[in-house]
DNA sequence: CGTCATATTGATGGGCATCAATATATGTGG
DNA sequence: CCACATATATTGATGCCCATCAATATGACG
């Protein structure tokens, strides 16, 4: 029964989308659903390939254990986006450990086993990986300059202006995509760190804060945090 | 004359020298050899993509500038390595610059023009892409574990420890490929930073340094500077 | 309502950038 | 080939940002 729903979930996927029905309905055969809960683990670093992935709701992060037991946030994946391709196409074992951020979260699992001769026979289906991959590598580069960026304000500005915002009665609102802690190891800072930021730009009247949700209140002093890479309010 | 100079230096690259000769001499049609002095521009950002890029020696640094005007440097390109692929499949404009390191550097260009039509026709093509982008999906994962570790003698010793070294009389040597200063940058670090970290570690007996010729003399603390993330000699 | 994770706020110290000055290297023209 | 000019490297002094430790507050959830 979830056969058909499959098929219409890689439909989803914009650099699937254009594929033929007849080949998404093959490429369905091995896929399937996983709904995971917050914090659940999806694969773990090392462990063999099983498949890549498609976000539809919820968020995954991707991290990795270094030698002395910390866990560095490689990229948070939000719906819409794939991962693990470049895993399934040239790597025999995870490079990353991947868990859901938040509950409900629901991924689609596209089995190499049935992928692999696919991808070689058609094409169409190559390309369609090289778009993604193009898009990871866009977006990994985008984690680079914020990485570079050594300033935590510059880094926090940044990445607030680059979250999706709604106008809601004449304010720029937006809401953090996940937990606090999780945004301040994403960042890079310490969640210490983070929370003073917020607190001090709300004494500066340049945003407000209820929980995750945020107003922007003054764009342009964001703006030009942000540019600056030093900083300060 | 270059004309089969050009397809042997395609096959000398790892994910095209398993393509059959003809295909490689229809894709050598399509490029040139470019030599550059050290610090000249290969192209800026912004510019229209004209093709992608091979190293053959030297080195090729790509970076951005950012809104203020400073400059981050994305990767450093390596002999055996290319670049620009993403830009060729899928964007029209260069996402970044990129200039050579040292005198004497020779790229091969691929020109988008000629490749794009072989790309869509032969599937193995799409397969040698795929490869390419996967390996620059992983250097850049590396970039960003490099980048996360927020201290610089960490930075460093990693750094270092991942040079390729060879083994001269019972010591360990290597060479950096770059300036210090154009390290320093890649690694995130002021000048002065560097400066100061290979002292100390010659003064401790580490290792030694005569211009950018390194000796390490202790590996295992290296490692332990590298491991620890905070560190201390 | 109690328990646990997450968030906030305060105090402290260290690492590294920055500024400044000298030394060394690199390269140029006379 | 040497002297000059410029880029790169080293070394020193200073200050600030942010991580860390510690304690409390708030929220989530059974």
């Amino acid at each position: 029964m979830p056969e058909s729903d499959l098929q219409a979930a890689l439909a989803e996927f914009p650099h699937f989308h254009s594929l033929p029905r007849e080949l998404l309905a093959r490429l369905a055969t091995g896929c399937r659903f996983v709904r995971l809960g917050a914090g659940e683990v999806l694969f773990t670093q090392g462990e063999p390939v099983l498949g890549f992935y498609m976000v539809r709701s919820g968020a995954i992060q991707l991290h990795r254990s270094t030698p002395d037991g910390r866990d560095q946030i490689l990229q948070t994946v939000v719906p819409g986006r794939t991962f693990a391709e470049a895993a399934v196409l040239s790597m025999k074992r995870m490079p990353a450990s991947a868990r859901a951020l938040s509950d409900g979260t629901v991924v689609v699992e596209v089995c190499a086993a049935n992928f692999l001769p696919l991808f070689r026979e058609d094409s169409r289906l190559s390309a369609a990986m090289v778009v993604s991959l193009s898009m990871w590598l866009h977006s990994l580069v985008e984690r680079i300059e914020e990485l570079q960026i050594d300033s935590a304000p510059a880094r926090l500005a940044r990445y607030l202006l680059r979250l999706p915002s709604s106008e809601k009665d004449g304010r720029v609102t937006l809401e953090l995509p996940m937990a606090k802690k999780d945004l301040a190891a994403q960042l890079a800072i310490a969640p210490e760190t983070l929370s003073r930021l917020l607190r001090r730009w709300q004494d500066d009247g340049v945003l407000e804060a209820r929980g995750r949700e945020l107003a922007i209140l003054d764009e342009r002093v964001l703006t030009a945090i942000a540019d600056r890479e030093d900083a300060e309010a």
